[in-house]
DNA sequence: CTGCATGCAAAAAATTTGCATGAGG
DNA sequence: CCTCATGCAAATTTTTTGCATGCAG
């Protein structure tokens, strides 16, 4: 693990474009943001960032994680839960989610033939893309096996 | 323009198979969200709900989307905004979404291609599937060429 | 008739905002 | 230093819930 992620500099770069400071509970709450794999709500952030630092505010996180998406680092969505989930938009290997509707199951994936499709889709409408979500809901083998829950 | 939609059908299946109840207001929010083309969030709904009957209150909007959501005939998400955007699920094409990060611009489109490796994908990972979202997010073309804003 | 559904209003949850003080550049 | 950021709490906004009564099956 380097020092500084890949997030650290385009976050360092957005701010002072914008004439916004590196602060340090802003450099945490990133941080710890980048740390966590996977998607994750308001809450479990602020419980995250508290453990380091247990005197950062909730309207901080807040404010952060909305600098976080305006700068493109990060992508809010909402799966169907009542708040809204926050995951880093910048990772190695963009992936997908494959959701199954019964157990809440979430696998992650990536398909090569997809990504290059959306590009060229994009390009037909004129638009220049920079990031996509995709969400693909089902029934998974477990659940469509031996249905725990009926 | 037929009396019973598509979506009657299988509603009126959902509720029964529930012990859930066909009435009169939940039919009319039926009707009203599916008439609406495209997404709209709770207060929209609710807004033209009430044009047609001034009597219906917000909760039963919300339980009856609820219930719309849950016999998969609607999808909820949300692009950015701060309230869930509901979305007919029973399209007789379906479409994704192309949105403009700057502008807020929503184009709708759908790619065979796109779909087919979606069905691929699910089954390679022992999944159903039933249904799906895809955003796609960038600048568009106007955006891009006369930036407005800035 | 029986029990789920409704409307209302209050409650809970999620997110934003105002303000005095603190700290980055 | 000057301005933006923070923490706190209050204010908003969004969504859920309790309860008496209404209505579908």
């Amino acid at each position: 693990m380097s020092d500084d992620s890949a997030w650290a500099e385009p976050l360092q770069n957005y701010l002072s474009k914008n004439g916004l400071r590196l602060t340090n509970q802003r450099k945490l709450i990133a941080q710890t943001f980048f740390e966590t794999e996977g998607h994750l709500n308001f809450e479990q952030l602020y419980e995250a960032v508290r453990t380091r630092d247990s005197n950062i505010g909730q309207a901080t996180v807040y404010r952060t994680l909305k600098v976080l998406v305006e700068s493109g680092l990060a992508n809010s969505s909402r799966f169907g839960g009542n708040s809204a989930l926050y995951e880093p938009a910048i990772t190695d290997d963009h992936h997908d989610h494959l959701i199954c509707t019964e157990c809440g199951l979430i696998i992650e994936f990536c398909d090569e033939e997809i990504e290059s499709r959306q590009n060229v889709v994009a390009k037909q409408n004129g638009f220049a893309l920079k990031d996509h979500t995709m969400e693909l809901y089902g029934s998974c083998q477990r659940t469509n096996a031996q249905c725990p829950k009926r």
